[in-house]
This record gives C-alpha cells, sequence and structure tokens, in this order.
DNA sequence: TATTGTTATACTCTATAACTATA
DNA sequence: TATAGTTATAGAGTATAACAATA
C-alpha cells in the first residue's frame, strides 16, 4: 500500500483547539485591564520598540493599517501611546507612554499565569519551558 | 519593586504568530484537493469515530451546527460523507465514504509534509517530534 | 511617481433567533 | 417540554479601493 497516513492530528489542528482556549484565559483579564486584544497586541510590540511607524507596527502585529490609525486613537486618548510626526512628514512615530508600560506589563504577569495554570493541567513544568521555547524557536 | 513582567512573549502570541503561516502553507494543498479549511477539518474527526450525530461533529470541530449542515451536503454532494437518518428519527447520523476516506488521508500526508518542512527550517527533527508531543498532550 | 496614512464601500463570516420535525 | 437540525436576519469583522498629504 502507499504511504500510510501519520498518525496524530496535523500542527494546524492542534493549535486550531488550543487557540480559542488560550483565548477565553486572555478575554477576561484583557476586560478587567480595559483594552481589546488587538490593542494588547500592539503594547506588547512597542514594548520591545519603542518607536515605530505605523507600517511597521501593522506589519509586526498582522493588523490592517486600515484599522490600525483607530486603535491608536483609542490607546493615545487613554495615555497609553504616543503618536508623534516624524521628521519624514509623512510617518507617524508611535511609542508607549509610562501607563501604557504599566498597563501591558499587568496584563502580561496575569496572561502569563493564567497560561501557566492551563498548562500545568497536563504538562509538568519542565515541559511547559520546553513548549515555550520551542514554539519561541519558530 | 514588584514581579518583574516574565520574559518572552506569551503563549497567545507565539500561536497567533505560528497559525496564519500554517494556514498559508495549507491552504494551496485543499485547494488542490478541492476541499476547505472547514471540510478537511469535518473529515478529519470523521476519521478517527466514523459514525457522529450532527451535533456531536459540531462540538468536535468547534463548527456552529447551524452551518454545519451546508458542509455535509457539499461533501455529500462531492460523494465523501454519508448521511443517513438515525434510529431516533431527529438524528442525521455522518460517516466517511472510501472516497472521503482516501483524500482524507492525501490531504493529511500533504499538509504534514509541508508542516514538517516549516518547522524544520528552526527545529531539530527530535525537536519537532517533541513540539508536537506536547501540543498534543494539551 | 512612490510612500504614509485615512476614509468609504462592499463582502464575508458569525451569532442570534425563529422555525420544523421528532421524541 | 426537550432535542436535532435548518433557515433567515442582523451584526461584526475584513479586505479592497479610492483618497489626501508628503516626499
Amino acid at each position: 500500500m502507499p504511504d500510510a497516513p501519520p498518525s496524530g492530528p496535523d500542527l494546524a489542528a492542534l493549535l486550531a483547539r488550543l487557540f480559542p482556549r488560550l483565548m477565553a484565559l486572555e478575554e477576561p483579564i484583557l476586560a478587567t485591564t480595559g483594552v481589546t486584544m488587538w490593542e494588547y497586541a500592539i503594547l506588547g510590540e512597542l514594548v520591545a520598540d519603542t518607536a515605530l511607524s505605523q507600517v511597521e507596527l501593522s506589519r509586526r502585529t498582522g493588523r490592517d493599517t486600515t484599522r490600525l490609525g483607530k486603535h491608536l486613537t483609542a490607546l493615545k486618548s487613554r495615555g497609553l501611546v504616543s503618536r508623534d510626526r516624524a521628521p519624514d512628514g509623512r510617518q507617524r512615530t508611535v511609542g508607549l507612554t509610562d501607563a501604557g508600560r504599566a498597563v501591558q506589563a499587568q496584563a502580561k504577569r496575569e496572561i502569563r499565569a493564567a497560561e501557566d495554570a492551563l498548562l500545568a493541567e497536563n504538562l509538568s513544568p519542565t515541559q511547559a519551558a520546553e513548549l515555550r521555547r520551542l514554539l519561541a524557536a519558530l
């Protein structure tokens, strides 16, 4: 007979099941923090590099430039990001304020704790750390 | 100072990046095979258990019963699934035909190969297998 | 002419509720 | 009254293209 189909579900199927569970975990945390999932993703990108153009931010978050603007308007109105005209009069440079940094750090702490609790249901701490390492390597 | 934010991105952020890449890999394969992502997911669930009610199939795939019917109609018209009235006159029992089994197996082989190629870019074969194991354990 | 960013339109997807049929 | 399944409507999310502003 030809090649037998590989055993076990494919990676995409596994992630498709895991992802909604993670979302369900994070939603209440983000709701308490007062940011949406996209806003949290934006803050997360700004933590590493604190001065990005909107095009670059769009690329990194995977969020269309079309809708990124509205998120930034909302975040700025709450004092979580800064938004300045760049020397190049076309670009707008986005950065994180101290308040934004604090909000992101707090949300991340809680999210990581919730994730760890989920992982601990089926994995040892060593395995959980290994999983994070492997995924990060991709 | 209070707890420092954990290093490295959270799990959800990692998956949010990986998942679209996997989708991009699978799309052309599924297009060639002639099934959509949801149809492939349905076939995949039917491989293990070959006689499911639509409610049960809905639960396992995460697809709303509202839209599951249309997929099954499409799959049946192509001879990939069977759909019979159960002894309980309300339920409809869904199963995989030989053709459906063949299509699923073929698509899965190609998808797994594409996934392996992606993983091989950054992980050793051992690490790739370990990643699949850990995700499956969740 | 190319790049950055915004606005407006149409399209897809999804969730909700209302309905039929069987038990 | 409860369960299985379908249909129809409305709402949210998304992509596309057209636009204004700067270089």
